[in-house]
RNA sequence: GCCCCCAUCGUCUAGCGGCCCAGGACGAAGCCCUCUCAAGGCUUAAACAGGGGUUCGAGUCCCCUUGGGGGCACCA
């Protein structure tokens, strides 16, 4: 089976909004095939009409397109084997259905779900399993399709071997063996003319060529039926690879829609489209998720192209991984320092418009060097650096005052201040620093004490990037400007 | 209820019978640097779930228990 040209997919459900789970699911199956030189495609799994939403097929394309997950084949750019849109496939589930129907691994039910709902409680009553009861297992095919012709509303249901066993293999897991009459007749085809997932998958995991089968692990109690629809079709097996599932922080219970509204409350979220606006880089998000089931010995901080390099599927665990929003927050701030001053500068400006600041270029690459090591998120940018755009800033007076001194003391310093930098003919950092640090020898304060005042009245904030370097980036008027709107605060005092 | 899967520091993990008095990363604690906050450097605490086997030797193989997770739809 190594021997095809590797071919791999991410085949998710426009349901909802795109997640870190869906992400991963994306991300492996992406590696293994560039890692090995193979094709990457997306293929929309669709046939459930209830639930699926244009809209969400377009988040799930954006996600991935944000991620930098770039695929060979999907529904909006083509490929030799499509459509990649289940929808668009009716009529290939149809003829493999009846194929199957055909070679006697299947067979019509005509069972109405009234009836079939009946049985399951029943069944449930009297702690049975709930399964199908196989009365339409025995209809003559002559008989069957007699009433099928006749319009008669039926499904496709597998016909599972009520005796023996099939053994399937995982790749992270091993085999894994299941006795025949513990697997139920899954329907296949449904009375919509659509398939279910076990069907559609199948066929065009085949029909597209798929050499590795990288889903998530709710699938694994599924795929001995998977093997048996595959093998009835006398197709070459797949491997398969399950992914275990993500877990709450707390590592109880597996992470749910609820887990995922509470962790928007702190500034966190899995959702991809919540995750960009929070400020996480693709980068970051990426490098997260990868190593959340990928065991690397070493060196964990990865680009895409990095982790391309050293993915190895041997390598995925099969265990589940409790999440950890500052293991992210550590990924996102290290990418951040990675990035190029331009490419930076570039991914914060939109965050500066947003609140409203006309960030200009010129300025911004200036600023990065100064908040780059200084972000977690890109969104930090507005708390370390709005002051640099904004016209005046306005500190909290008790801010002024250092510590271990009164109003008129600071004042006093304040003033001093002003004499020397009013002095200088420039304030670039290499001009202002030597007479201020002179000063602060000469006075008896504490560099703490007299650069925290001019750092509050300057940035208008008690955290800032580096004081002499901010000013240089001010401007000696707006500086003085705002040293002069301090002094007069202090004086009120 | 039934079936299946998983099990190394708080978390993500390395370890594929001797290289392990178990390594890395996040987080935590301390120190250094220092105009704040970071970044960086150094250091510390922190784990093989429990019990049986197999073996000269087990974190590594087998079994049981316990804990956790997943699945039992005309949803994927």
């Amino acid at each position: 089976m190594t021997s095809r040209p590797i071919r791999t997919r991410f085949a998710p459900s426009p349901t909802g909004r795109i997640h870190i789970g869906n992400a991963r699911s994306a991300l492996y199956p992406f590696l293994l095939a560039r890692h090995l030189g193979g094709t990457f495609l997306l293929r929309i799994e669709d046939t459930d009409q209830k639930r699926s939403t244009p809209e969400a097929e377009k988040e799930l394309i954006e996600g991935l397109r944000w991620l930098g997950l770039k695929y060979d084949e999907g529904p909006d750019i083509g490929g030799p084997h499509g459509p990649y849109r289940q929808t668009e496939r009716r009529a290939i589930y149809h003829e493999y259905a009846w194929k199957l129907v055909v070679s006697g691994h299947a067979f019509p039910c005509f069972c109405t779900s009234q009836r079939l709902e009946q049985i399951r409680q029943e069944q449930q009553k009297n702690k049975q399993n709930p399964r199908y009861d196989g009365v339409c297992r025995n209809i003559a095919p002559e008989d069957a399709r007699r009433r099928v012709e006749s319009g008669e509303r039926h499904v496709i249901r597998f016909k599972m071997p009520k005796e023996g066993s099939i053994t399937a293999t995982d790749l992270l897991r091993g085999p894994i063996t299941t006795e025949n009459a513990s697997l139920d007749d899954s329907v296949l085809l449904k009375s919509d003319g659509l398939p279910t997932y076990h069907l559609a998958a199948m066929v065009d995991d085949h029909l597209m060529q798929i050499t590795h089968i990288i889903r998530g692990s709710e699938w694994l109690p599924s795929m001995p039926l998977h093997i048996h629809v595959i093998r009835a079709f006398g197709w070459e097996e797949p491997v398969f690879a399950h992914l275990s599932v993500f877990l709450k922080p707390s590592g109880k219970g597996k992470l749910s829609k609820r887990d995922k509204d509470e962790a928007m409350k702190d500034g966190h979220s899995t959702f991809l489209g919540d995750m960009k606006e929070l400020g996480y880089t693709p980068e970051g998000v990426l490098n997260w998720i990868a190593l959340m089931g990928w065991g690397v010995a070493d060196g964990d901080v990865m680009t895409l192209d990095q982790m391309i390099q050293r993915f190895n599927i041997d390598n995925l665990t099969p265990s589940p991984a409790a999440v950890n929003f500052q293991k992210l927050d550590h990924f996102n701030a290290t990418h951040i320092r990675l990035l190029t001053t331009p490419d930076l500068a570039a991914r914060i400006k939109p965050y500066f418009l947003k609140e409203g600041l006309e960030a200009d270029n010129d300025t911004l690459l200036k600023i990065v060097p100064l908040i780059r090591e200084r972000l977690v998120t890109l969104d930090d940018c507005i708390a370390f650096a709005a002051f640099f755009f904004r016209e005046n800033v306005e500190p909290n007076p008790a801010d002024l005052i250092a510590k271990d001194l009164d109003a008129a003391s600071c004042a006093q310093i304040a003033k001093k201040m002003r004499e020397i930098l009013s002095s200088l003919p420039s304030l670039s950092h290499a001009e202002a620093e030597p007479p201020m640090r002179a000063y602060v020898e000469s006075s008896g304060y504490s560099p703490a004490q007299v650069f925290g005042i001019l750092r509050v009245a300057v940035t208008g904030q008690k955290v800032s990037p580096p004081l002499f370097e901010s000013m240089e980036i001010i401007g000696r008027e707006k500086v003085l400007e705002r040293l002069e709107a301090a002094i007069d605060l202090l004086e009120k005092m």
